[in-house]
DNA sequence: CTCAATTTAATTTTGCGCAATTTAATTGTG
DNA sequence: CACAATTAAATTGCGCAAAATTAAATTGAG
């Protein structure tokens, strides 16, 4: 590529993929609206409504988010009465989170959400599936070469 | 995909997007870093460094963004003497928004940036040019899917 | 021509992300 | 055992994003 192209706007990745980003989010914003989660706090009751319970830590290895954004996240969520937190016993410094019973049933609500959302992007469901698969190895590739 | 498996966090688009995007934005850090700059002050920046000058309409028009966000971004670049603003005779509305000439200057250093970057990514020039490729016609498909 | 509707930008509020710091608990080494 | 190093989480500060509100300038229909 031309220098002179190299540094135009649309040429550059981290502008596709920050815009794909916004507007995916946007797409989700109305579904969860009606959960009135936040698209931040839905990825956490994701890995809740998988694990039931978990550490903050564990938490934040799924989602690749430290505490500096968790704590505040958590602390509405269990505001909300979705979630409570205790100190792990047998280690102090951890907490454990963990579903309250309204925060176990919000799953049933939730669990339209990917069908609605696969529908409504108009994507094909071997589209949909591609796209997961392009994007979740080129996210390992580019964690590789954060880490280098 | 079963119902169960729908609903799991790695079969989320919106979490594989969003953690690419993050992820994508930490590889330009460092060298965003050397210019003071913010991921979306570049962003701004390379806007302006293809049109030399433009109202805040036409910046959020190109980048997705609209004045809330904007506003405060041009602030801080004008606080740093890269840009300067000034209402437009023609309509008083209207704020033109321009480079200094040290925000013209700045290019010169910028330009590195995406050759370093792919470098940095581990991506070949062919895997770069078709995961913007792949990103750009999603984005129009989704922006589409947002707009019906 | 006039006044309601539209357009443009700024501001306010809420909620992330991320870096850096702090505090408390645990672990490892001599 | 002592104490330095490490780990887990919370807190603080800054800079976005998005929605909603406000204000000022312009446009357009009657």
């Amino acid at each position: 590529m031309e220098k002179d192209e190299a540094i135009k706007l649309n040429n550059q990745l981290c502008f596709s993929i920050y815009s794909l980003s916004r507007e995916i989010n946007k797409l989700y914003r109305p579904f969860l609206e009606e959960l009135s989660l936040t698209y931040t706090q839905y990825l956490v009751m994701l890995v809740l409504w998988e694990k039931e319970s978990c550490t903050m830590k564990e938490l934040g290895d799924s989602l690749f988010l430290d505490s500096g954004t968790l704590s505040p996240v958590l602390k509405r969520l269990t505001e909300r009465a979705l979630t409570y937190r205790k100190r792990d016993p047998d280690d102090e410094r951890r907490v454990l989170i963990s579903l309250t019973e309204e925060g176990k049933q919000l799953k049933e609500t939730a669990a339209e959400i990917p069908g609605k959302l696969i529908k409504k992007s108009g994507l094909s469901e071997e589209e949909f599936s591609k796209t997961l698969f392009d994007f979740t190895n080129l996210l390992q590739q580019i964690q590789q070469a954060n880490t280098e």
